[in-house]
DNA sequence: ACTTTAAAAAGTGTATTCACTTGTTGGCAG
DNA sequence: CTGCCAACAAGTGAATACACTTTTTAAAGT
């Protein structure tokens, strides 16, 4: 069973990180399992990764490795790699995690400052906001759009906090597979717009250098996506926030 | 230069995970790293390492990988793997960190409840604690003795939160070398009292089911462990608080 | 003496092989 | 028919050989 077979979903890894392959199969899996591919629980086996993606296993091991360390995989001795299940309430509290992570970031931020460049990153990506959502109604591909808006307000924020570790905490919070943004479509004008108004005063009150308000906007503004989140499974429906 | 030669540090590496060389060699190498054994910076070469530990590099590399998941090392194409750096700001900030997820785990913690056998351990390392720190004064082990105590009650307490992330990103504030609880030593009594005072109140709230409440207090618990830290650098004092 | 450059040394990346463990299948006994 | 056990198949663990990259070294030219 779960003859699902990485033929042809796995195929070739011609990936674009020349010179070290080990690095191009580690994104080729995690993009499968992000994709949702390769279902949760099932067991890796590193004689067929090999052979479809035509490298020997040595390069496969160090991506399975490497996913592992990334929290993306199980590694039982003598039974290898297998993805690892996320259990739905485990789904729902990363949402908690990354409110706690990313408070703590704007909290950084308010208290380092931004950079001219991040400054005109964030800015920009308030203003760009402003501009698609002044229509009051969503296009074709509009909510792609707001994605990469939004994706470039965290992401510079959390650049701004200068802290590794927990960029990489909250980066794992992103791979949580349902939770991974690249699934999510569905969400309505009105919960956006309200997302980026709380944009706008997270903002302020890290210009303000009020460390303390910015991580508690952050901290409601991210517990918000898990409420929608939440809402939107018991309602049934399985339209899911994408933030 | 940084001749150090892991030779006679990192010896034989006959460790306990009998059937498994890779796990076993990277517990060896994680432990000499966070005992300070081998210097942040430094390059980790992948054939002096098997030849010290007396086996091949297979083993070696899958180790090394496995320390970059958790933080410990980096990597860079090429150029194999060496001791991952954190500067002075990231393990203060690593302590911000931990404070945010362990006040989260009280939370979940006083959501969820605890088992008969958490509450258990929980209660006896309160009532051991108390009974260590009536006479008001510290003797030889006591500390060390404290702080199995304060292991306990937090590990405990990280458990009835139920979430693996959450546990996996604690272990990794905690695995920030310097503040590794292994080379922490001196404290003083009043402190530790208060500390274990937090420990109560903690607790009480837990058991009261008052989540918001559990989370402020061990956040509260947790950064005062960071005030301390922060105190004995500045006042050149290179004594370290250890909980 | 200093810079440049090329060769060699050192080190990592990958493939392949063998060893060992685990899981499965088929037969045998109860 | 069921349960147990052995042989086998499949898969992971480790060692080794070789390819490629980086770093060092040393020599030659300026």
């Amino acid at each position: 069973m779960t003859e699902r077979s990485e033929q042809g979903v796995l195929e070739s890894a011609g990936g674009s990180r020349a010179g070290n392959r080990a690095l191009s199969v580690t994104d080729h899996i995690r993009e499968a399992i992000l994709g949702g591919m390769v279902g949760a629980g099932e067991r890796l086996n590193e004689v067929r990764l090999s052979r479809t993606l035509a490298v020997s296993r040595t390069p496969v091991r160090a991506a399975l490795q490497a996913l592992a360390g990334e929290g993306l995989l199980d590694y039982a001795p003598n039974r290898g790699f297998s993805v690892r299940e996320f259990p739905l309430d485990a789904i729902v509290d990363a949402y908690d995690i990354r409110a706690s992570l990313e408070g703590l970031a704007a909290r950084f931020a308010a208290e380092r400052g931004l950079s001219p460049d991040e400054k005109a990153v964030v800015e920009r990506s308030l203003a760009d906001g402003d501009k698609l959502l002044e229509r009051g109604a969503f296009e074709a591909g509009d909510r792609t759009i707001y994605r990469g808006i939004n994706g470039d307000f965290h992401d510079t924020l959390l650049a701004a906090a200068r802290n590794r570790m927990l960029s990489e905490m909250i980066r794992m919070c992103h791979h949580v597979p349902v939770s991974s943004s690249r699934n999510i479509v569905a969400f309505n004008h009105r919960d956006v717009r309200r997302r980026h108004d709380d944009h706008h005063r997270i903002y302020d009150a890290i210009m303000a250098r009020e460390p303390w308000r910015a991580e508690m906007l952050m901290r409601e503004h991210v517990s918000g996506v898990k409420a929608s989140l939440v809402k939107s499974l018991t309602e049934g429906r399985d339209q899911e926030p994408f933030e």
